[in-house]
DNA sequence: TATATTTGCGTAATCAATTACGTAACTAAT
DNA sequence: ATTAGTTACGTAATTGATTACGCAAATATA
C-alpha cells in the first residue's frame, strides 16, 4: 500500500483505520499468548465490563459495548466455556438472561490486571510518541459525527454544490 | 461504550480504530448507493490499483494491498462478474494471472472519480475540522511501528521492567 | 539433467461479526 | 381481559477475511 495510494489521504482514512486497528489486536493477542494466559483481546470489552457491573443483560451489553446481540451471545458462549462467566435467569424478567463474572473469572483478573497495565503503558508510550495524538484525534472525530453523521454532512455537502 | 471505558484510553486503542473505520466504511457504502452506483467501498483499492496499473498478478496485487491472496481472488472474482475486470493468462509465467480493467471498467472511472471527489471532499472537512490531524497521527503511528514492531516495543518494554 | 525448493494460484475450512427471522415474555391500549 | 406492539434472546444464514493445504510451474542446486 504505497505510491499510488500515498495521494490518496482521505479518501481512504477507513481502510487505513482498519489496517492500523488489524495490527494492535493481532499484537495484543502476540502478547497474551507470550504471558501464557489463555485470552484474547476481542474477549476484553465484554469481560472488563463485567468486572465493573454485577450482572447484565445480554442486550444491556451489546448496547454498552456497541456491537450486535448475537455478537454477545458468541463471546458469552467463549468466556462461559473457558469457566470465566456464568449465566443466570433474571427473576425479575423471565426474557433475560444475565451475565456475570464466575469465582474462576474473578480470580483471574490480577493476573489480567498486570498484562493490561504492560498493554497499557506501551500504548501509553506510543501515543505521547507521537507530535498528533491518536486518541484526541479519534474522540474529536467521534463527537464531530455524533453531533451531526457522516451521512447527513454528506448529503449537505451535496446540496450545497448546486 | 462510555463510563466504564472512557478511562481506559490507551488500552482499547485497537477496538477504538476499528469501530471508527466500521462506520466509516459504512457510511461510503450508503454514499455509493445513494449515488446508485453499484459499486461496494471493499472493492475500491483493488479498482484504484488496476486503474493505474496495465496489468498485475494476484500476488503482486495482495502484497500491494496488504491482504492475503485469497481476498484478492474473492475480490477479482466479484468485480469481475460485475464485467469490470478482466483477467488472462501470463505468458511469461504459465502460473501468473493477469488482472486489468476491462473497457467497461475503464468507461465506469469518470463517473466514480466524481464520487470520489465527493468522499474525498468531505472527508477533508472533517480531517481539517479536527485540532489533531488523524491521517498525519496515522502516519506517525505507521512510521513509529515499521521502525521497530508492536511485538518487539513489547519485548523491550519486558525487559526494561526486570 | 535430475532433484529439491520456492513461487503463484486456487480451494476448503475456519473465524468473527452481521443481518434476518422466530419465539416467548412483558407492556400498553382498548 | 384481550389484543397489539415491543423487547430480550436465540438460531440460522450470510459476509468478508484469514489460515491451511495442495498442485503445478519456475528456479536453484547437486
Amino acid at each position: 500500500m504505497q505510491d499510488v495510494f500515498s495521494k490518496l489521504g482521505p479518501l481512504i482514512v477507513g481502510s487505513r483505520l482498519k489496517r492500523m486497528s488489524d495490527y494492535i489486536m493481532r499484537a495484543g493477542e502476540e502478547f497474551y499468548n507470550s504471558k501464557g494466559v489463555d485470552f484474547e483481546p476481542k474477549w476484553f470489552p465484554l469481560y472488563y465490563l463485567l468486572s465493573h457491573e454485577k450482572e447484565l443483560g445480554i442486550m444491556d451489553i451489546a448496547q454498552k459495548l456497541n456491537i450486535s446481540h448475537p455478537a454477545v451471545i458468541q463471546l458469552a458462549k467463549e468466556l462461559e466455556k473457558e469457566g470465566w462467566i456464568t449465566s443466570t435467569k433474571s427473576k425479575e424478567d423471565a426474557r433475560k438472561r444475565l451475565l456475570k463474572l464466575s469465582k474462576k473469572g474473578i480470580s483471574l483478573l490480577p493476573q489480567l490486571q498486570l498484562i493490561w497495565d504492560d498493554i497499557r503503558e506501551v500504548n501509553r508510550q506510543v501515543v505521547e510518541s507521537q507530535s498528533t495524538n491518536i486518541l484526541k484525534a479519534l474522540e474529536e472525530m467521534e463527537a464531530f459525527f455524533a453531533s451531526k453523521s457522516y451521512t447527513e454532512r454528506m448529503k449537505e455537502y451535496q446540496e450545497s454544490k448546486k
